[in-house]
DNA sequence: CACGATTTTATGTATAGACATATAGAGACG
DNA sequence: CGTCTCTATATGTCTATACATAAAATCGTG
């Protein structure tokens, strides 16, 4: 009887490290169903033996399968696959210009109205923000190839970003801007379709009643409302790519 | 002079284990822009001393930190705080029956058509799949108290999915069915806006050119076409909740 | 049997040390 | 001055060991 234990499979197999070598053979598993949502993995010093290593090692695949969301461990009871309850997927949002730029189109843009205020009601309502000093408001047009891609409605809290103050949002687009220079923690979209007024359909250069994507997007850091942006697309598809998780 | 290091400082301000702190410690600078897009973090040597602990208690926190993409580690150079390209996002989509559900009101579920037949060209050509033999097709609308909610038009493919045969879906969603029995690795979301035509309008008890929200959702398992479908939403918002990666 | 205390056990964290590997940068050479 | 080689170095992986911790399982008692 052998003592080769299933690590020699996997070696021979080609070269990523043996950790990831075990992550891949357990994500294989879950994925194909042969370890169905609810099966108990098996336990660590099993997976030891069966590889041939030590436990630190099958401990790092199982802590990265976690990290993933794809098993859960429990102290004591051991570790499992997790039963899905959501499509959880990776959406990546580019902003703007660098979407264009990703499709091979020429950027536009333009800026329709930049203005500085003292919040007033609707302002703290949009931000969510009990009480503001001053806001940034703007209206701008993004365009490919010179036709227009999109329009944008967006509020800075000028307490909560400072730096706002000294962009100039003349030459560049403010969702740049603020993906480079302002960290933040959590974000929230809301995306819904409406038709095209009088005013969108203008700027937009469709038809009044054309249908239109809006992503209302609010981005805070540490709680605290930073900006709001509402995005109007014209009805043609927007693409989100979603992957499973754990590359 | 002090031989205190930061661990003591850490440490005394509460419990979660060091690596954590580490790696809290850290996403913090960079979160509070502390330590902005390019910026070298410090060598784990130099970490391991700050926070008097062992290279592999601080390599823990930054692989962490890596795997979520928050900075990037280059041999012989160190470690980077990355450039944020993308509003990175996990995007978690409920099947409908769970997300009525979490809305607390009642589910309701209506099977409109659902025939199996052989892939036409047509069929082939909306799953990817360059030959298929047979594939179920489905059309179901779903309400929440009694209002409709959303229809879906949905296609199998049961050389790959061969379960579905034998599932009911007069009574199960498939969205749901799916989502508890077959394993996926990759999907793809396409969101657009539309217009009610009047079948759809009458689906959905809304007026003929009212806005809508389209989901086109294809699902693969390692590159294999699963299903496809199609969501028509009346216009109201749907929202998506995406927080910044890393818990 | 109910219920609280104790034991057992699987995971969680941390360590020191070793070797592997990619590569930035220095130095050699044409 | 360009290019090639070599070396120093920071991260990457792995081991063996130790103790911590949470919780399931068992035991003991009223």
């Amino acid at each position: 009887m052998s003592l080769a234990t299933d690590r020699d499979k996997l070696q021979s197999a080609d070269k990523p490290t043996l950790y990831k070598q075990i992550r891949i053979d357990i994500e294989r598993r879950i994925l194909t169903g042969e370890w169905p949502p609810g099966h108990r993995i098996p336990f660590e010093h099993e997976l030891m033996s069966r590889y041939g290593c030590s436990r630190m090692t099958v401990s790092k695949a199982l802590s990265e399968l976690a990290q993933a969301d794809l098993i859960e461990r429990r102290r004591k009871a051991g570790t499992f696959v997790r039963r899905p309850t959501f499509l959880s997927a990776v959406l990546k949002i580019a902003d703007i210009r660098a979407e264009i730029g990703a499709l091979g189109r020429s950027y536009g843009y333009e800026l329709i109205q930049c203005s500085r205020r003292t919040a007033n009601a609707a302002d703290r309502a949009r931000l969510g923000a009990r009480k503001t000093g001053k806001v940034i408001a703007i209206a701008c047009r993004h365009s490919a190839d010179d036709v227009p891609f999109a329009i944008e409605d967006r509020l800075i809290d000028l307490d909560a970003v400072p730096e706002a103050a000294a962009a100039d949002f003349a030459t560049e687009p403010p969702g740049s801007w603020l993906l480079h220079h302002v960290p933040w923690t959590e974000a929230e979209h809301s995306i819904s379709a409406v038709v095209a007024d009088e005013q969108a359909a203008a700027a937009l250069d469709i038809a009044i009643g054309a249908p239109c994507l809006v992503i209302d997007r609010h981005t805070w850091r540490s709680a605290r409302p930073l900006t709001a942006v509402r995005l109007l697309y014209p009805g043609e598809s927007h693409k989100l790519i979603a992957r499973f998780k754990g590359g």
